[in-house]
DNA sequence: CTTTTGTTTAACAAAAATGTCAAACAAAAA
DNA sequence: TTTTTGTTTGACATTTTTGTTAAACAAAAG
């Protein structure tokens, strides 16, 4: 049962945090989501600071994976993007508001550990950037720059769902539509 | 006195919200921070729950007021574009994490008052849109995509701080910088 | 100067949330 | 079966946070 209940009790937080936003639930309403005593937490985890700490780390874990689509050396510079956009718009689906619960709990003081490895991510990235610009494929750009463009396209229409919706009144299968066509925008605003 | 310590209050919130994002800030961490008695805040605003609306209901029109930027008919279509980037970035500045409070507080079942207007940019910006991709100034794009694009590439590096500047190991300056040439990178990702 | 009005404060009460512990329980080992 | 081990539960204690109230205070009005 150990892994079990361990496992579902941080599922669950997962869930509560990062798909529905609710990132100031309490022991016991994270306890009623996962149907188990409350306790159970303290017993797993000692602390709810304990059990936030070790779901941020994950949630981090998750974060860098993303990147690492760009990694792949199978494919072309616009297969990895594709890659990368592809990816992490799935995780997004499940996962809509990871990036914003990573900097909510940064800004209250979380630690984090380091990574390491987006050295080498912009590495190789750089490199094969300025090769598509060589090539007239991408207009000059800074690697950092395209890095902040491409994230910045796929991640900030997903995480402010709320909020696009309530401005321009959307509904659900408004919404979801508009995501949907989001990948191919993406593309044709990054390559030329 | 009334209004010097009504409206300390609120901006004290303000800042610790939108600028520092401590989104869980208690009525005791605000009231020192302001340096006023912490039931001054009853006081004022009844309890805690009224002043957080209180404090959303602005960050909502201080929001939609970035949107009008597009309406000031004596300019060009990529001026309008470039004074909203101003605009943005300038309020951006001062309150970086003004769109992830207002996602966490929806989340949190916050409700939100109509503010119309949005139905009119649009349409301002759909016709001009259209003109300057038939100038063969924008590569086509739906209206809707064009501002998400905009949007997204404006906030997102700004709102995710933190992530950032962890996950690319910058300094202050380094970030200061990236961010500061990000108008031109905006405009040259939009405009062919 | 006295009264009135509105503001600020400290003490208290109440509520909400977390954490601890011992007993109950269930499954595996002896 | 009995013992042992690890898991789950409810009762309780503690801490944190919020909300109320009456008294102190200060400024303006009478």
């Amino acid at each position: 049962m150990k892994d079990q209940t361990e496992e579902l009790i941080k599922n669950t937080a997962k869930r509560m945090f990062f798909t529905e936003g609710k990132f100031n639930a309490t022991t016991q309403e994270i306890a009623d989501e996962a149907k188990v005593n409350r306790t159970l937490i303290n017993y797993y985890f000692r602390s709810r600071n304990n059990l936030f700490e070790n779901v941020f780390e994950e949630a981090m874990k998750q974060e860098h994976e993303k990147s690492e689509a760009i990694l792949h050396s199978d494919m072309t510079f616009k297969e990895k993007i594709e890659n990368y956009i592809d990816y992490s718009l799935e995780v997004a689906l499940e996962y809509p508001y990871l990036e914003i619960y990573l900097v909510t709990q940064i800004n209250q003081g979380c630690a984090y550990k380091d990574h390491e490895q987006m050295d080498k991510i912009m590495k190789v990235l750089t490199k094969e950037l300025n090769c598509e610009i060589e090539k007239g494929n991408i207009s000059p750009i800074e690697p950092f720059q395209f890095i902040m463009n491409l994230v910045s396209l796929v991640t900030f229409p997903i995480c402010m769902r709320p909020l696009i919706q309530e401005s321009f009144k959307l509904d659900d299968k408004q919404y979801v539509e508009i995501i949907s066509q989001r990948k191919q925008i993406i593309i044709n605003t990054l390559f030329n």
